[in-house]
DNA sequence: TTCAGCCTCATACTAAAGTGCCAAATCGCT
DNA sequence: AGCGATTTGGCACTTTAGTATGAGGCTGAA
């Protein structure tokens, strides 16, 4: 917050200074009204564009639509090894290829799709994955 | 096209408008310089913002992260019948579910899914997903 | 140390999924 | 009418998936 005081507070000084640089042309005759009037117009121009940017940026960040996670794995009372086999078969592997990944028999990786196809109400890995995708958990 | 041109020569004319007005202002004495600086300053600044806004907009339409569908699915050479199964495998339907869906047996579905598989390269229906929704296909 | 919860694995089945092969019906196009 | 692609479906099998049940090992908390 003290970065944008001063940057705001240079901003305006330097538009003060813009505006007597101005008026001091004018006076001595050096310049035309006209290119005065541009000189403020594109500055002003550019401020516009700038300050707009930067508004869109943090809103950008301050919202973004695929929140990862989310506390709902705790809520389903899944465990960290299921949520890793979870992960697998979102990722379209089958049980033999998730068991060889993480190091474990096909027994041990059927156990664990089965109790999280019941801790997600699912009839299916398909299913699962949809059920968790919705709940933003993958 | 013939939109954005008319929309920038109203916005020209109405600028040059804007000039004449305040040297006639000016010349007639009727206000000062720096009221007619601050207006003109203002205006360019709101021109900055909008034309920034639309052109961000813009840049959204054209590459947002989640484009629909694409013409992939001809590239695939994946039919009608086909995409309508596969929407309804990435559902997490069973085949038996999807044939009561459409109207049609299980066979038929199996048919279908076979040809999917093989035109996605992929060994299982969730991997299928998996490709389809990388290729933006879902 | 006792115990609940997690992780691991096995066995035995049942149920889906997938494959291959074939074939009839439909549809758009020439 | 004839051709090619699509759609539909059956049958016989092989492979995966999923369920049920049981059981041993590990760990942190009471």
């Amino acid at each position: 917050m003290k970065k944008t005081i001063l940057v705001f507070a240079a901003l305006i000084f330097s538009i003060l200074l813009l505006f007597q640089l101005g008026e001091y042309s004018l006076i001595t005759g050096n310049v035309t009204i006209e290119i005065v009037i541009a000189i403020i117009a594109l500055v002003f121009f550019g401020i516009g564009v700038v300050l707009n940017k930067k508004s869109l940026q943090q809103k950008k960040e301050n919202q973004p639509q695929s929140e990862i996670d989310a506390n709902k794995i705790e809520e389903l009372e899944i465990t960290n090894r299921e949520y890793e086999v979870l992960q697998a078969v979102s990722e379209g592997l089958s049980n033999k290829e998730i068991a060889e990944k993480l190091f474990l028999s096909e027994s041990t990786i059927k156990t664990h799709v089965s109790s999280l196809l019941s801790k997600l109400n699912a009839k299916r890995r398909t299913q699962a994955v949809q059920i968790a995708k919705e709940l933003q958990i993958i």
